[in-house]
RNA sequence: GCGCCUGUAGCUCAGCUGGAUAGAGCAACGGACUUCUAAUCCGUGGGUCGAGAGUUCGAAUCCCUCCAGGCGCACCA
């Protein structure tokens, strides 16, 4: 609707242009947008005093310029009015905007959806924890923005891939294995010592109870460097596991798991700081690698090889985001905890050293989560081995709940997350508030059958009999799906879709209070039949992007 | 000290990339179930958009300076 409305507004410009009247535009500088107010109409916009200084006229007169100049050869437009200070105001006959939800029913499972993206190959990589413990609340929040943020770009035509980054190269596999010995030698009787960066949870003694059944007391004499590595794989695997578990629970899924490790396969990293070196953003200073961020905007130069000859973890990210490019992924999005903000501009420097543009790799940040319980906040220490799993929050609220309270706010937000609100089934819950509202349609197309109705199909519906104020709203906001997926998908603001969701519902569920849907009337029954039945597809339609059920009964 | 994020109703937050009279939920108060599901709806009150200056037809939104909170500033990941 929209696009077609621009038309008209282009061709009307053109014509103003020729006849003189008019400096020329470009089509990008027109706007138009849903009016806020039905005061203004349905679509309104700011064209004429954009215009106003370059074309040395009062908004007013170019306004009445354009608005003379739209030739409305389809008859969409009731009148066109000009307001105040020079907004054009757009009013649709009514029945235009009845006639959009034929849409709604051609495509169903797929309206919303469209090719914006023209097929571009997009990566998102999100979650990424180390394999050194469960996941936790605060990777819960990640793992939900990433996953909806995917599927919104899907839906807007990009061809999207989720991906994982295991961390299983650092320093700190090395202290898990460490951490899973001692508790192998503690069951084994022996004094166990831990020190700072050991981990100390109750998985770890389980992962030692394991290996321990598998192979007994056979690892106690051996040389620790020989036992660590072993304990290391096994522990990495076996936590590896567990998290997918956690993830497949929590309804997130990957095309694929990167590991770290296999970028130094064949001296990948080394390869790759070295062509760099050749390409003249890495440097030597004696014994260290550098490399040249602040050539991008950087505040200082980062190490790219240490002086023991260790590759930086900075090191291997750039060869996993270079792996990435080489896979033919045009756009990058990766999802980090907001705490990793200050990596961004290295990271940004190595994408633009490998020959990249800049917007090439875009970072969503995700505030840290305050878990509460009846306002009362949860300590958390990973280290330590305190903290809440994802897993538990999953098993407690359930995933609908969860998930849907971890996009009702902006990413870049910080996030009360309380468990004992989460639980509730109650209006302090507005997963249930959407749900509800799909549940009461699915009920009135029960109720609809038993009383011998037969599901309508848009041919067959008189659209001029939705004329109620709020049929209109509803209409329109059913209509403007379309936009705010695209929206939400090139602002990567997965959040939008919770707001347009509570929206729509709010609006169901008033005129459902209001109206009778099925009454003695068949003809105004199928009407109404049929406008919440397209209510009906979006709001699945939504709750199937966001991962979160769209349940028939309550 | 430098950088990033945040500051909007009593509380939690939106505000569509600069638009018209700043919105929603919760909390408070008052109403609506012999009716297609009351996990719902209707109504009432509630604001110096942190402060100050600036840009322009127009600012919660953009620029600058402060104030407050959070987070960063590694040869950790």
């Amino acid at each position: 609707m929209k696009n077609r409305l621009l038309k008209l507004l282009e061709g009307s410009l053109r014509t103003a242009v020729a006849d003189g009247l008019l400096p020329p535009t470009e089509p990008q500088s027109i706007e138009l947008e849903f009016a806020r107010d039905p005061k203004h109409g349905d679509y309104a916009s700011n064209i004429a005093m954009v215009l106003a200084s370059k074309a040395r006229k009062n908004p007013r007169e170019i306004a009445g310029i354009i608005a003379d100049r739209i030739i409305d050869d389809d008859g969409i437009l009731q009148k066109v009015e000009i307001a105040a200070p020079g907004f054009l105001n757009f009013s649709l006959r009514k029945n235009v905007w009845a006639s959009l939800l034929g849409d709604v029913e051609r495509l169903g499972d797929a309206y919303g959806t469209s090719n914006v993206g023209a097929g571009k190959k997009v990566l998102v990589e999100f979650v990424s924890a180390n394999p050194t413990g469960p996941l936790h609340i605060g990777h819960a929040r990640g793992a939900v923005v990433g996953d909806v943020t995917a599927s919104v770009l899907k839906a807007a035509g990009y061809d999207v891939s989720r991906e994982y980054y295991i961390n299983d190269a650092g320093n700190q596999m090395n202290n898990l294995g460490k951490s899973v010995l001692l508790r192998y030698r503690e069951l084994l009787g022996q004094e166990a010592e831990f020190v700072e960066g050991h981990y100390r949870g109750d998985y770890i003694k389980d992962i030692a109870r394991e290996i321990l059944e598998r192979d007994g007391n056979a690892h106690l004499e051996r040389d620790e460097a020989q036992v660590v590595p072993l304990f290391t794989d096994y522990a990495a695997a076996s936590i590896l596991d567990g998290i997918k578990e956690d993830l497949r629970l929590f309804g997130v899924s990957f095309e694929r798991y990167f590991s770290e490790s296999q970028l130094y396969e064949n001296n990948g990293v080394a390869k790759l700081v070295r062509k760099l070196e050749d390409a003249g953003f890495v440097y030597q200073d004696g014994t260290t690698t550098w490399f040249k961020t602040t050539l991008f905007g950087d505040e200082k130069d980062r190490v790219v090889i240490r002086q023991n000859g260790i590759p930086t973890y900075f090191a291997a990210d750039i060869a996993y985001h270079n792996d990435k490019f080489l896979r033919g992924f045009d756009t990058l999005i990766d999802i980090w905890g907001a705490d990793h903000h200050g990596y961004i501009p290295r990271m940004s420097a190595a994408v633009q050293a490998l020959g990249y543009p800049k917007d090439a790799l875009k970072v969503i940040l995700v505030q840290l989560v305050n878990l509460l319980r009846d306002g009362k906040p949860v300590a958390m220490s990973t280290r330590a081995g305190e903290f809440v799993t994802l897993r538990e929050v999953v098993e407690e609220v359930g995933r609908d709940a969860a998930r849907y309270n971890f996009l009702m706010r902006r990413s870049d937000s910080h996030l009360d997350f309380d468990l004992e609100i989460a639980k509730k089934q109650s209006n302090e819950n507005p997963v249930y508030y959407v749900q509800y509202a799909h549940a009461r349609i699915c009920s009135i197309f029960n109720t609809a059958g038993e009383r011998g109705f037969t599901i309508p199909a848009y041919k067959d519906i008189d659209t001029n009999l939705l004329k109620l104020p709020e049929e209109i709203e509803l209409i329109k906001t059913v209509t403007r799906f379309p936009e705010v997926v695209v929206g939400a998908a090139e602002a990567l603001e997965p959040h939008r879709l919770t707001f347009y969701l509570n929206d729509l519902a709010g609006e169901f569920h008033s005129y459902y209070n209001k109206n009778k849907v099925l009454s003695d009337d068949p003809a105004l029954s199928n009407a109404r039949l049929f406008l919440v039945g397209c209510i009906r597809i979006v709001l699945k339609n939504t709750l199937n992007m966001l991962g979160v059920s769209a349940p028939e009964k309550m």
